[in-house]
DNA sequence: CAATAAATGAGATTAAGTCTCATTTATTAG
DNA sequence: CTAATAAATGAGACTTAATCTCATTTATTG
């Protein structure tokens, strides 16, 4: 009986801290708190990394309309803390962007369509962030952004 | 009169060229020389660089139909001389690659859409093809093609 | 609690891209 | 050259991701 308890003193805590850490995220943003909302929150938060929509479409059926999911993300992108790519495969792609300094890139499986984060050396990032420069100076374009995709097979499909 | 007679000569002579090599294309890769197929390849081959889907529909207005340039564009990516890619503000570009080694890159203008190759100097590519083979020992991943996407704004917009 | 504003669900709408099929164009055999 | 066959095209129907509409629900405010 105790042990039940325990367990369920836990469960309880468990779930009341994950509710407030998306609701923290969305108070944070002044994003009013809904069902909706927190739900997407809570699937992009505990995948941690990026996501196809149809991943998350599929894991918020019956919960989310799909017009409100699209509504949702819609709203994360306008506070700036949601990312929306496109994979080689023409997926659309979405993850979170929580913090300002975690920049990194994105490595496609060409055979099963994952896709994950890969953070580049801090040498690597370095020697391009000079070549950027230079492209400054010769092609007269002013570079804000840069992504690296690389694409080929994960360890699952090699 | 004689340089009438001359300018429409060469008139001739460059049309027949122009024809010749959009026509040697398909023929080197055994595909049929139809109109529409010639019309799509002499505006790619014209425009020298990436060039949006929109952009090519409206160039070839009234002149393919719209399933026929989608059909053709797919010819074109099945003997693999043709790209297909989309940009960040989601615009679908295509871009003949008609040799292997040209390898590069794109610059994109987030206000205008414009989209332009970029050659990264060889001493970076170096670099960055170091930075894969460790990708490859720390991430499982084996990589097979990268891309670097630049995204700012071009001189007009800046 | 009433009134107002914001968000949602369900389904209509839009647009990029694909598919269908009747017609046109190209190819091949005789 | 002509008939027969195959390939390609044009026009528009169809599919599907994403957006929009609007009646209803939920939240907020006085």
């Amino acid at each position: 009986m105790r042990i039940i308890l325990i367990y369920l003193f836990r469960l309880i805590h468990y779930n009341s801290s994950m509710v407030k850490n998306s609701e923290k995220i969305l108070a944070d943003h002044n994003v009013s708190i809904t069902n909706p909302r927190v739900f997407v929150l809570e699937v992009l938060l505990e995948n941690k990394g990026p996501i196809t929509l149809d991943e998350l479409q599929s894991t918020l059926k019956n919960k989310v309309a799909k017009s409100t999911l699209y509504r949702v993300l819609n709203d994360l992108k306008k506070i700036n803390i949601l990312d929306e790519f496109t994979s080689p495969e023409n997926q659309t792609v979405v993850e979170l962007s929580l913090s300002e300094n975690d920049h990194h890139h994105h490595v496609f499986c060409t055979n099963c369509g994952e896709v994950e984060d890969i953070t580049l050396s801090e040498v690597f990032e370095k020697q391009l962030s000079d070549e950027i420069t230079n492209i400054h100076k010769t092609s007269k374009y002013l570079i804000k952004e840069h992504t690296l995709e690389l694409i080929g097979l994960c360890s699952d499909c090699d």
